[in-house]
RNA sequence: GCGGAAGUGGCGGAAUUGGCAGACGCGCCAGCCUUAGGAGCUGGUGGCCGAAAGGCCGUGUGGGUUCAACUCCCUCCUUCCGCACCA
């Protein structure tokens, strides 16, 4: 007998499955098809345990839903444009792709050498022009239906590294390479996608995503979205007839009671409201000062509020009362009108600032079941619906009646109207990157912006380039791809610059996927009906907002130019926890990773694979344990050791059918190990179909492993073709996590098939079934005993045995049992006085 | 501040529907085997009292519902995550 060889083990099945190509999957309208997905890597060159555990989780699902039958696609595939790439160019002097395509096949070795069951053919790379030409249709379609537009706006600029920075890359107000350096804000004219006309449809359609997906996720994106309904309202500028200011409020209710109208520092007007006032010199000095100073987002919530008396006065519409104008730093000039009216005894920010500067407090909803407010005794806002009082033809209204008749009036009187608000804004997806997918416009001096034919595409991105870091898209350095020729007018036009947004590419690719290598289209439309929607979508919680808002609002597109019927793509989203080393996320500049190939050339990628699945339930971050891999490496050990020490013996012989056995004449060891390996299987199933936590499906298999041994030796009272048949079921159970171990032990018990044709096993409800049952006996509640009950017998009878129980009966004697409660198979419990 | 999740032995975690708290694994202790063990096997391992039988306490805190609460309800505390002056 041999000891358990992982590396030899795992070589020879991962070469087996791939020459039979026992992963491929291709459409079968006669067979139910299951989409598991794992989220595109970014080929970063490392692949460590924390990435192994994503993956994992897939692959066993995948394998166990093969298992049961269903046509499994499960691809891959890499996010491989993007920044990295452009930084470890310019730092080695290396070009992108090469050194994106070196890391890809570092990485795509780890996942061979861990034998995730992907449909290699299937695979896709970003950065290639079979891929992105695509991302270039989509934007072109996109601007034809007016989703794709261009406008000035402020980007985010560092100016150190001379360039523009990501929202993502700017960290508490500072570049993430420079964290001294305050990023600056600078108009740019950029490309946009109109996600902002989807507000509406991803707010919606996320009813049908509760259940399927983690609460927090829906809720998330939510607050992303942050739909607000409420009514705008026209303000007159006194003694300046042409000038009005416009404020957005939920709470037109409480209008009676504003003190003041308060613009953002940046609103539009403020300089008509200035001109001609006396006193205006040190106004906007003050003015500067709150326009300059940059808060970092940590601070904002908390930051004092400032502000001053812009000189300036506005009419209530409402009430024709005349209200001072203001300026303050806690007015947000990208939401809503960038105004707001400042009702101090009703909104706690307004109460804050009306008590710094003096402005005058008046309640004007009074609650409906609380004592009655008064403004001299106020110590905060009250924000709650009320009855409306000191406001004019609407005191005595609540405040859901005057919410509705108010805005109704303001409609038709014309100074204002109902409105809906949106925190989501549209996206801007121009990067002035090198290493994107080039944006598909050119610019004619006769024609303006103009897109590139279809029949151009894809619009390649030169790969011998010199990059500096520095300055404007590398791009435009490169005169052979700025110059281009005007698809209107023939004329000569300068080809756009800037590059796509890295999530232009990861929000469709599992489209892609379906039909990797179609030529003539992102994917056939039939071959997305069969697979999709997603069935599972596996990733890491911090994909959240950002990618799983916009591959839905991509769905969402695609579905309006007719090319999907379905509304939603990915069904059901599981979030793992992360892997954790010394409580910290694995990561390169934490000097914490555990890297992959490193536990498989140490243990095998079997054991690494059931350690992140035991170590803790998928959902659930996962502290990294040497020692803990260390037990996981014994028991795969031991599992090999028992199997293999009877294969030998069973070879030869046929595994008996469940319907063959026969307990009336099966042994006592037969029964303790038949009935253990079917409870097992019950148990196990039931974590895979309903549950997901495999970490109990392995302490199961544990134990199921720790009773063969417990009986040996196993030859003796034995008969071979029940042992096999336990084995098998063992096996079986194995395969999705541990599957090359699995399909070694298959073909040691005399197996010609692959493994991989296996079915997962049936359990049988007769052979699980104990004969007998610990039944418990509590008096009051506390245990006091114990007893064995066969299977079938009366309530009566167990509870007369209870009180009979030698030591139950003297603690009841001469005590009156007020109550029985008995729960079957399970407990007695009498109730004495 | 708002929203979400979670608090169980020395550690990771289990308890599927309100029914024996601590499965399984790690660590630790003892023993067997061994020339040897960082191999393998067996047993023990929540705390307190007790020689033992057994008893009492125990799932962040305090209360409640129940024959019975890690589980349901209320209060408070702590940690993590997300959002952050959104009018």
């Amino acid at each position: 007998m041999s000891d358990y060889d992982s590396q030899g083990i795992e070589a020879k099945w991962q070469k087996v499955w791939e020459e039979t190509g026992a992963f491929h999957a291709d459409m079968d309208p006669a067979r139910p098809k299951y989409y598991v997905l794992e989220m595109l890597p970014y080929p970063s060159g490392t692949l460590h345990m924390g990435h192994m555990r994503n993956y994992t989780i897939g692959d066993v699902i995948a394998r166990y839903k093969r298992m049961r039958g269903f046509n499994v696609l499960h691809p891959i595939g890499w996010d491989s444009f993007g920044l990295p790439a452009e930084n470890a160019a310019i730092k080695n002097n290396i070009p992108p792709r090469e050194w994106t395509n070196s890391n890809i096949a570092q990485m795509k070795a780890v996942c061979k050498r861990f034998g995730f069951s992907y449909d290699w053919r299937r695979e896709i790379s970003t950065c290639e022009p079979e891929y992105y030409r695509w991302n270039q249709w989509f934007f072109l379609r996109m601007f034809e239906r007016g989703l794709a537009y261009r406008k000035r706006s402020k980007v985010n600029w560092c100016p150190q590294c001379q360039t523009v920075l990501a929202n993502e890359q700017v960290v508490d107000g500072c570049c993430w390479r420079h964290e001294t350096t305050s990023v600056e804000s600078k108009e740019l004219e950029q490309w946009f996608l109109k996600i902002t006309a989807y507000s509406d449809a991803l707010l919606d359609d996320m009813n049908d995503l509760v259940g399927g997906w983690p609460d927090r996720v829906l809720t998330m994106q939510q607050n992303w979205i942050g739909k607000s309904r409420g009514a705008r309202v026209r303000f007159d500028v006194a003694q300046m007839p042409e000038k009005s200011i416009d404020v957005f409020t939920t709470r037109v209710d409480t209008i009676y009671g504003a003190s003041a109208v308060i613009l953002a520092p940046d609103h539009p007007l403020l300089p008509a409201l200035f001109a001609g006032i006396p006193g205006r010199a040190a106004m906007e000095a003050e003015w500067n000062r709150l326009r300059q100073r940059k808060l970092r987002a940590a601070e904002l919530a908390t930051a004092e509020k400032e502000g001053f008396f812009a000189g300036r006065f506005a009419v209530n519409p409402f009430s024709g009362e005349t209200l001072p104008i203001w300026v303050a730093n806690f007015v947000l000039a990208e939401y809503g009108t960038g105004a707001v009216m400042c009702v101090p005894a009703h909104d706690q920010r307004d109460y804050e600032f009306a008590e710094k500067y003096g402005l005058p407090m008046k309640v004007v909803v009074q609650p409906l079941d609380a004592a009655p407010l008064a403004a001299d005794r106020m110590r905060q806002a009250s924000t709650e619906y009320g009855r409306l009082v000191a406001s004019g033809p609407y005191a005595g209204l609540t405040s859901e009646e005057a919410l509705a008749k108010m805005t109704a009036d303001a409609a038709a009187k014309q100074f204002g109207k109902a409105e809906t608000t949106y925190r989501l804004k549209d996206w801007g997806i121009s990067r002035q990157r090198y290493w994107g997918t080039p944006i598909p416009i050119v610019y004619c001096k006769k024609c303006g912006a103009v897109p590139v034919p279809d029949k151009e595409l894809p619009v390649r991105l030169p790969l011998s380039i010199e990059l500096t870091g520095m300055g404007q898209s590398p791009l435009a350095n490169v005169p052979e791809f700025v110059n281009a020729k005007c698809s209107k007018c023939g004329g000569p036009a300068r080809r756009e610059t800037d590059t796509m947004d890295t999530f232009v590419d990861s929000s469709w690719y599992f489209y892609r996927y379906t039909d990797a290598r179609n030529e003539k289209a992102p994917f056939d439309s039939k071959v997305v009906r069969y697979w999709f929607p997603i069935d599972r979508y596996i990733g890491g919680i911090e994909h959240a907002i950002l990618h799983l808002i916009y591959s839905r609002f991509f769905t969402k597109v695609m579905r309006d130019l007719g090319m999907i019927e379905h509304r939603e793509p990915v069904k059901r989203l599981f979030s793992q926890g992360m892997v954790l080393k010394d409580s910290r996320a694995m990561s390169k500049s934490h000097g914490n990773v555990v890297g992959a190939i490193d536990m498989a050339h140490k243990y095998g990628c079997d054991t690494a694979r059931v350690y992140t699945l035991f170590a803790a339930p998928p959902e659930k971050d996962l502290e990294w344990s040497e020692q803990g891999i260390e037990g996981c490496s014994r028991f795969l050990n031991k599992v090999y050791r028992v199997v293999s020490r009877h294969a030998g013996r069973l070879r030869g012989v046929r595994a008996m059918t469940p319907g063959e056995v026969d307990l009336a004449t099966a042994s006592a060891k037969e029964k303790i190990l038949l009935r253990r390996a079917h409870q097992t299987l019950k148990r196990v199933t039931n974590d895979f179909e309903l549950r997901w936590h495999f970490n109990t499906s392995v302490a199961l298999i544990m134990e199921l492993v720790n009773e063969l041994q417990a009986q040996e030796p196993l030859e003796e009272g034995m008969r071979p073709e029940v042992l096999k048949k336990v084995f098998h079921m063992l096996a079986l159970m194995l395969a999705p996590m541990a599957p090359h171990l699995a399909a070694e032990l298959w073909e040691m018990l005399g197996n010609s098939g692959s493994l991989m044709d296996a079915t997962w096993p049936a359990y049988r409800e007769e052979l699980a079934k104990e004969e007998q049952f610990e039944v418990v006996i509590q008096i009051n509640g506390r245990v006091r005993s114990k007893i064995l009950v066969e299977d079938g017998l009366g309530e009566d009878e167990v509870v007369d045995r209870a009180r009979h129980d030698p030591r139950i009966a003297p603690l009841i004697d001469g005590k009156r049992v007020v109550k029985t409660v008995v729960v079957p198979r399970k407990l007695v419990n009498l109730v004495l006085r």
